[in-house]
DNA sequence: TCCCCTGACTAATGCGCATTAGCCCCCGAC
DNA sequence: GTCGGGGGCTAATGCGCATTAGTCAGGGGA
């Protein structure tokens, strides 16, 4: 067996110790300069000369696996998504934040590992509980709302360098990183102000989830702030309560402004739009629509909604340097909410004249 | 030193050893039970138990580095790509393709990492190189035309299992699957002409890449079969070459349909829909189009081009299933050209009786 | 009673590299 | 001349795991 791998080992890969023997010197040399000598160890120039030279008529290259073991740490990072893993609906969600995840992992010399939660592999003997396959890199993302609570805890107080995409407050242990929905919503809701809306409403679909809870928040508490009237209405299903009707007793009650979050279905959104066209009513003009999020790609062209986008890429990079910071220091100082940006858009105006 | 390394490796990552400990046995036993216990050596279902129990509590998980180290292989798969695996410039992407890898991947009981040969990766000295990082898995596939070709070869030369997605015939030592283009294109054709036409035309960028010439092929190859006219037109910017005057033109040639194949951008589809509507004709009653691929996602609603899907995730899932075989069996007998589905769609339809 | 299996484990080793202790020799200072 | 002190290298060790040789009871046959 040992020299059925080696001889498959071997097949055209030099070690470290043939380039050492070619240039006449020793493995430790060889390492040395090969690997930049960072030990601050003096070594001859000629030396130096001979070992590159025989590094380089050899075809030398190092064995990753060997480099990762000697250095207790693979410079994997997992990327944990629960849903199954990179769904074709959910894709359009998920995708930006792995362009940010993916981007900030490759500046910083990491390659990534991806997890999949439903379809967990065949529970073989010997394969350890879902959660735990992650351990296999140095330390792992999570991604989405129903990465189990119970486990992911455990993986935490047991050291495992975890970061959660999205707030995540259950588990004060558990580090995480997520998009100021709040203050993004109040910015909104400010800059209607401005615009001289009164009366707002905001509707949302029945949803527990913090980014919903955190726009809900934000909404009331810049509402406050600005003396402004208004609600939030929560429906399970937005298209049926939403009515042209509704958009019309609202305005009747001063709201001038209506908000709609930004789900995977956007379905409160496109409730508000059907409703309000359905009452006869034009956007910027007789009434101002704001989105707290991105608009699906079937509704992204020409009204282009006032609103918010939710900076994904970023968030994704923030939540690998959050890991990263992990990795290396074993702690991060870290401030977990990634600023919205206002998106101007075209569906806000002027209050009408009362 | 050591200590430091010690503590930062010991954090959150149990080794054998401790589960043997754990489990009143030697780390030979642990991994013996874990491993599946190759070797036929007999253990008492007691021990097995307890090993997997105290696996279990502490939340085992084999170092990948190490596997590879000592056995050579670890169950891991990996994903290269030159670009980003996750473009910025959505819908090109091959976020499909993988997808199917992730799912075949899975089902075999394999993990995936994710290697981006980056631009902007800290090249060190000493610090494996782009494509050896790909050493750590046990095979890798290799996705997008610009893998560096001579140490791809290099990779495969030493015996190194991988499998490139996309047809690559420089190399013909490497193993790859890819798409039947000629093939769904002639068959697009053979609709046309079923349908009437006797002239058609084929609208590429300049692209010399399989994927478009084996367009071009199947094009002419079926052109030529069943006996019609027609030609390529190749342009650099099909927007100012593509114009109704030359729809015009082709049009009082005898040419009735028009086809386009899928790129990155889809300038030439686009400049088709374009040309035809400033020619004031209308698609599928006046002129036939075709587009060899799937639409770009802003042009996916309402006249839904008639043409071909591309089976992206399948794509991949064959990719893993060669690179499995390669694997196992150290040589993988495959049929390496996955087919098309064509796509009736609406922008084709009988030719115009002359 | 002795011996030799055989079943159930364990000690020891090595994968290729990085790191840590040295080791040896030459040079300058006393 | 002797000794201390680098400079320039090398021997030894360990990373976590799989594998290869054992080792050590207990039991059956002679």
């Amino acid at each position: 067996m040992a020299e059925v791998r080696l001889a498959k080992a071997r097949r055209g890969r030099p070690r470290q110790a043939e380039v050492a023997r070619l240039a006449g010197v020793s493995q430790t040399t060889v390492s040395l300069v090969l690997s930049g000598n960072k030990q601050g160890i003096a070594l001859h120039p000629d030396t130096r000369a001979r070992v590159l030279q025989a590094a380089r008529q050899l075809g030398y290259a190092p064995d990753p696996a060997a480099q990762r073991l000697a250095a207790a740490r693979n410079d994997l990072l997992g990327v944990f998504s629960f849903t199954a893993t990179f769904p074709t609906d959910v894709a359009h969600s998920y995708y930006p934040i792995l362009v940010g995840v993916e981007q900030e992992a490759v500046a910083r010399g990491y390659d990534l590992v991806l997890f999949t939660g439903s379809s967990s592999a065949p529970a073989q003997a010997g394969r350890t509980d879902a959660l735990d396959r992650v351990r296999l890199a140095d330390g792992c993302l999570f991604l989405g709302r129903h990465v189990p609570a119970d486990e992911l805890r455990r993986l935490v107080e047991q050291g495992y360098p975890a970061v959660h995409i999205g707030r995540r407050d259950e588990l004060d242990t558990l580090a995480w990183v997520g998009a100021d929905y709040a203050e993004a919503t109040a910015e909104v809701v400010r800059r209607l102000a401005d615009l001289g809306h009164r009366g707002m409403a905001l509707v949302c679909e029945t949803d527990e989830a913090l980014a919903s809870t955190d726009r809900e928040r934000g909404f009331r508490g810049a509402l406050a702030g600005a003396g402004l009237s208004g609600g939030v209405v929560r429906a399970a299903d937005p298209a049926a309560e939403i009515t042209g009707a509704w958009v019309r007793a609202q305005l009747a009650a001063g709201v001038t402004a209506f908000v709609a979050e930004e789900t995977d279905t956007c379905a409160a959104w496109r409730a508000l739009l059907t409703a309000v066209e359905e009452a006869g009513l034009t956007a910027p003009a007789e009434v101002s629509l704001a989105l707290l999020g991105s608009p699906p790609a079937d509704l992204a062209h020409h009204p282009e909604p006032t609103g918010f986008d939710i900076p994904k890429a970023e968030l994704g990079a923030a939540a690998v340097r959050t890991l990263a910071a992990l990795l290396t220091a074993g702690e991060a100082d870290y401030s977990p909410l990634v600023p919205c940006a206002f998106r101007p858009g075209h569906t806000a105006g002027r209050a009408p004249a009362t």
